[in-house]
DNA sequence: TGCAGCATGTAAATAGTTACATGATTAT
DNA sequence: ATAATCATGTAACTATTTACATGCTGCA
């Protein structure tokens, strides 16, 4: 299980409340890692009782009090352990390919407008990333080596997305080529 | 949930027992959608108890006897109407990029041996797929329409395998600019 | 006043993994 | 003999989702 470590690492970019890692995965990092707000805060529980992690109360004018968590040393290292041991293969669940799978058992403008709805959260998330990147990254080579990890990351969303939708668009292509009752 | 789905989808090319229902989505769709022998026994009761489902007790000469499952009439009206439902989006948990992300921890030489090994497991499930491709859908044109739409499928995994690829040598090639010890 | 965003959680249910268990047949 | 492949499962545990619960601040 890697949520451990997917919190961890964001914790070593810099301290954060709960609330905050949880939008700062969906906003970000979240095309390769999803987790909902009540997972964290469990997870982060557990992750303080094992030393990994200390937490202290911050008091706020403009919003309710928050506990910002930070890296112990041996959550540190915990980190860069799980760095380097071998890495367990990538999971993806995608309904939309099952759909596909068997698309010829529905009406094809069904799968259309299907793909269309599908395409469009996509689009955005590809937008996301790209801002992302304008802001960022425009400068690759000028920036601190943290930065440029972190950059590689981005340009695989980018390119992740980029490649689906250049897929999404001969899924179209074909099913417009298809004549409109169901086989 | 869609591994009832994918199940579905699965069965609805042709009767299977939940052996082999576990390897040909070990051996083929795989890439987009995983699961255990386990949880598909399980879910083959689930599935038969909802009327989704009939199975029949097959006798062999060479091997142990089997449970065959064929989808049942209101499993595919089931499947149809999943189809043209809301897709939900696509999950991906990537623990690699999680790495990369917090590359700048560690010796840039052992994610180097990381990513080798990673890229080991994708070179052999891009060289399924093209082997696939190559004997089953050589000629896209006079494919029957079921196929076409599974050509699609095959086509998102070798398009990702690919991407993924390209992106990779990048990675590579960045670790390999850098000094050997850590920052 | 009501809604959106900030902030943290508990409880229940479902989904998924890992460990264990069994037994047949075929090839080395 | 013994390992590999075929074949089906149970049990325990872990992870994840969904529903529920609370309360504060700032803005329209």
């Amino acid at each position: 299980m890697s949520l451990k470590h997917a919190i961890l690492a964001t914790l070593s970019r810099k301290p954060q409340s709960g609330y905050e890692i949880a939008k700062s995965i969906e906003g970000g990092i979240g095309f390769f890692w999803k987790a909902s707000h009540q997972q964290i805060y469990k997870e982060l529980g557990t992750l303080e009782a094992l030393g990994y992690l200390v937490h202290k109360d911050v008091e706020q004018d403009d919003a309710p009090a928050k506990k910002v968590y930070r890296l112990a040393k041996s959550g540190l290292k915990e980190l860069s352990r799980w760095i380097v041991e071998d890495t367990s293969s990538a999971l993806i669940r995608d309904p939309f390919l099952i759909k596909i799978f068997v698309g010829h058992l529905v009406d094809p403008k069904e799968i259309l407008e299907a793909l269309g709805q599908y395409r469009q959260k996509r689009v955005a998330t590809l937008e996301r990333f790209e801002a992302i990147q304008r802001q960022y990254f425009a400068k690759p080579k000028d920036l601190p080596l943290e930065m440029k990890f972190q950059n590689l990351v981005v340009k695989r969303g980018i390119s992740h997305a980029r490649n689906w939708l250049e897929w999404a668009d001969e899924v179209e292509e074909f099913l417009e080529s298809l004549p409109t009752p169901p086989s």
